[in-house]
DNA sequence: TACTTTTGCTTAATCGTTTAAGCAAATATA
DNA sequence: TATATTTGCTTAAACGATTAAGCAAAAGTA
């Protein structure tokens, strides 16, 4: 039973050379000739030799693992992003960690701590709802490693950014709805405080004045975006006394609760009332009625994210030209808006 | 500007003490004293000092990370047992690095070197639907780290083990289908080289034979069970001379497809044809018919399959029993087989 | 032939932390 | 008072890989 792995050392020895040869060999360094190298690759597939990363990091101060932190795994935006930069960074020689923070602030504070500590290379990160404090995030960027936000960013923090342009797509919305004829538009959206919200509560509110319709502040409303909340908050709109006739949802998780009640109490979509959400969930397409989206690009999002972090550590310090990439997003009509 | 990063050797040297005073400080080794101990967290805290992870898990052979391997994160199964691995692992000081396959028996494969190369304690993982070869979960073992898995598992691997117990699944499932008048099940299972699928597959025979119904093999069909596979096996048993009154298919997203279909071609459910998934994901609830679902107990899964790791590290690895763990599945029954 | 260059290695230091071993001073015990 | 124990540190050697520097032998050049 040989408890111990194999290291180069073992290597070293079996072959009486010296293991800083074996670390060349290993390397394919031009100054080791070519038989050492296949001896020394021959004895390491025989010993079964697996390099130790830990030892490799620290000697080299880099570990070549980039950390990501996102709101949650099981949303398909998310983990279609993650997909995209696995790929991208996976062809450059890096590994991902990932953490979720549960749209928990204080998690995320964890995570980020648990990334510094475990060396990474740089972070990718997309804040919780939660977050306002963005000390954890100065951190990252005191340690001198790339930060790279995507989707939830802060313009305060001054890091590269890719996300969709949201004001935008707020815009592309209400339009959609105006030409179905609806005078009536609500908006179930999200904190202020997170920039991407606050850009379609801006975007929803300047394209509504724009068509010359008037602003009704009890249309407009804030929340966490849980399926929940969007149970609660078309509830609530249900029982204004001037209903609205259009409902744009800034999530597509609030969307599904937001139809349901409107199943449940049998109203009738989009006749009645025309729905829209936010992210193209594969749900919306299932659900019925189908429910109109915004798509938000997620691969390109996940691969422009770890392409915008392989140019940060490629180049050299000096020129630091601050990358805010903001792709155009995409309205998908289903049946909620037909 | 400081670039590099603060060191135990740093706070070593503003006090006047020697590095390893300080690392024992910041350990609250007893043999130093309390003044010390004092001035050394000051100053730590003073110059910022984040400990490298590098250096102590190369020095104490031990990284304190886990990884785990799933085929997928963005299904709430997975997701879900994933998020309780985190909780319960965390409170023991432990941090986990995820890492998905996609399905793909390469990238698993590289999953688990990537993993192994980052010195994880140990690997907690689910197999792929296309992994057949296990040479890389011996890999694992041969490494001398814990190997967890659950789920998605393998007898011949002789490992310690979480999940459900598939094949009473598919008694209750078919009971509950005969208890409403069905006479002609079909099931669009997995393949039976998975484990978990073989034992649907058996569950599903043995009960039906059991009830004293007639099996047909053109009513079990094997499949990836994606969504795309549920269209396509439902469309070809609606294709039958012969229908089913009934399909239980063995994923619910494969599940999803077949509704789809159903839907499509007029087929009322659950009067013409009643549905089954398995996984109970939340979107099963939120379809029109809702679908009746197996609940596979993941934040159990996830718990126990983390503390199953727990207990391997603390074990002496003299009194090395195999943990087999076995939950209960449960039937939710919905509108999709009332 | 006498030199320079190239090849193919070795030696030794290093990354930042931990820890066994050791040692002097302070305190306790007989 | 003499001896034993405890306290509070230091020294130095790891952990496993990488790499700058160096050195002898082989090959190339004049």
């Amino acid at each position: 039973m040989n408890k111990k792995r194999t290291t180069i050392k073992d290597i070293a020895n079996a072959l009486n050379i010296s293991p800083a040869a074996v670390s060349k060999a290993l390397h394919d360094d031009s100054r080791i000739s070519v038989k050492t190298k296949a001896a020394v690759k021959r004895v390491a597939k025989e010993l079964n030799y697996q390099p130790n990363h830990l030892a490799s990091a620290l000697r080299r101060g880099k570990s070549n693992l980039v950390g990501v932190v996102v709101p949650r795994t099981n949303s398909n935006f998310f983990s279609s992003v993650v997909e995209q930069m696995e790929a991208v960074l996976d062809k450059a020689g890096y590994n991902i960690i990932i953490t979720q923070s549960n749209e928990s602030f204080k998690k995320e504070c964890k995570n980020i701590d648990t990334l510094l500590y475990t060396q990474v290379d740089g972070i990718i990160a997309s804040m919780a709802n939660e977050t306002v404090d963005l000390s954890y995030y100065e951190k990252i960027k005191s340690n001198g490693i790339p930060l790279i936000l995507f989707d939830r960013g802060e313009n305060d923090l001054n890091v590269d950014y890719v996300g969709i342009n949201d004001y935008d797509s707020s815009h592309v919305i209400v339009e959609h709805l105006i030409s179905k004829g609806c005078k009536r538009i609500a908006h179930i959206g999200g904190y202020r405080r997170t920039r991407i919200f606050n850009n379609r509560i801006k975007g929803y509110i300047d394209a509504i004045t724009k068509n010359n319709l008037p602003i009704d502040d009890s249309l407009i409303i804030e929340s966490s975006l849980t399926m929940e909340d969007g149970r609660r908050e078309m509830t609530h709109l249900l029982q204004l006394e001037n209903r609205p006739d259009a409902v744009y949802v800034a999530s597509d998780y609030a969307a599904l609760g937001a139809l349901q009640v409107l199943n449940e109490q049998g109203i009738k979509v989009p006749e009645d009332i025309r729905l829209i959400g936010f992210g193209n969930e594969p749900f919306t397409s299932l659900v019925t009625p189908s429910i109109s989206s915004i798509e938000q690009h997620s691969k390109d999002i996940g691969r422009i994210a770890a392409e915008t972090f392989l140019k940060r550590v490629a180049e050299p310090k000096l020129k630091q030209t601050l990358n805010k990439i903001i792709l155009d997003a995409e309205l998908i009509i289903r049946d909620s808006s037909l």
